[in-house]
DNA sequence: CATTTTAATTAGATTTGCTTAACTATTGGC
DNA sequence: GCCAATAGTTAAGCAAATCTAATTAAAATG
């Protein structure tokens, strides 16, 4: 692969998703927070992304030209960060995850500050099929 | 910190694990892997602790290493690693965490190995409130 | 319009956790 | 008792994700 991408520059990245096969914690952590900020307040902007994760600036530069290059977000011509359709997936299935877990714990009866704390750190270990099992039977039970 | 630990070698590992306060993920696999391990045959190697993660023996000797400078393990005369007591605290509580939260995905029909899977994962990220609450709802559902 | 503030990037360093390769030391079988 | 297998460590290095400090670029404000 090293080999490969001194040869196709470029090519690292693409070769990279494709090996990989699973995004990490962290990039899935940064899609998240940009879906929340593009339904906030409808356009998404690296510095809000820094605020809200409570990360740098230069953070947000590495994570996002890593997302760039893999091709889950792209800059609009203002240089406003843009899902493309991977990243999009991602995000939303993280933010579907992090607000049924949330809701979830706090039913159960656990502080709500408390409850987002843990949904944001489980929503990325989940299993589809754990997942799944757990959103059936909250849909269950009310 | 930095000066510090150079004017006094050694003092690095304490006062890292005072300023950290709370101990690592992968440092609590480690000390769950040498509980089970314990249980099941009575003493723990690292070759076999190595083999229960799926990682090298390097790898184990770095975690070890970090582990006993910081106090949660110790070596026997025979070599064998020991759990002390902070260690044991830490890994019996992952354990606890482990074995409940296995039990309970499969209760709700995930498949048993990916239950136990998912555990694994999640077992590092509950806050001993959710935990604790998950629990007493465990119990009451039995 | 100049100055200041805000946004973003680059450069360089650190930490964590892992790897491979090579070495040492112990131990069990013949 | 030698030799191979097993166990453990050291050394060197890599990748991810973060940080601080410094720089550039753009926007806002007087």
């Amino acid at each position: 692969m090293f080999i490969l991408s001194l040869l196709f520059p470029g090519a690292y990245g693409i070769l990279n998703s494709v090996m990989k096969m699973n995004i990490h914690k962290s990039a899935e952590d940064y899609l998240e927070a940009m879906l929340m900020l593009k339904e906030e307040r409808g356009y998404v902007r690296s510095v809000d992304v820094a605020a809200l994760l409570g990360v740098t600036k230069p953070s947000v530069s590495y994570a996002t030209k890593r997302l760039r290059e893999d091709g889950y977000i792209s800059f609009d011509p203002a240089g406003m960060i843009v899902l493309l359709e991977p990243g999009l997936e991602i995000a939303e299935r993280m933010y579907e995850r992090h607000k049924l877990l949330t809701e979830l714990l706090i039913g159960l009866g656990v502080n709500p500050e408390t409850a987002k704390d843990d949904a944001c750190k489980i929503e990325h270990d989940l299993s589809v099929e754990t997942f799944d099992t757990i959103r059936r039977h909250a849909q269950e039970h009310r």
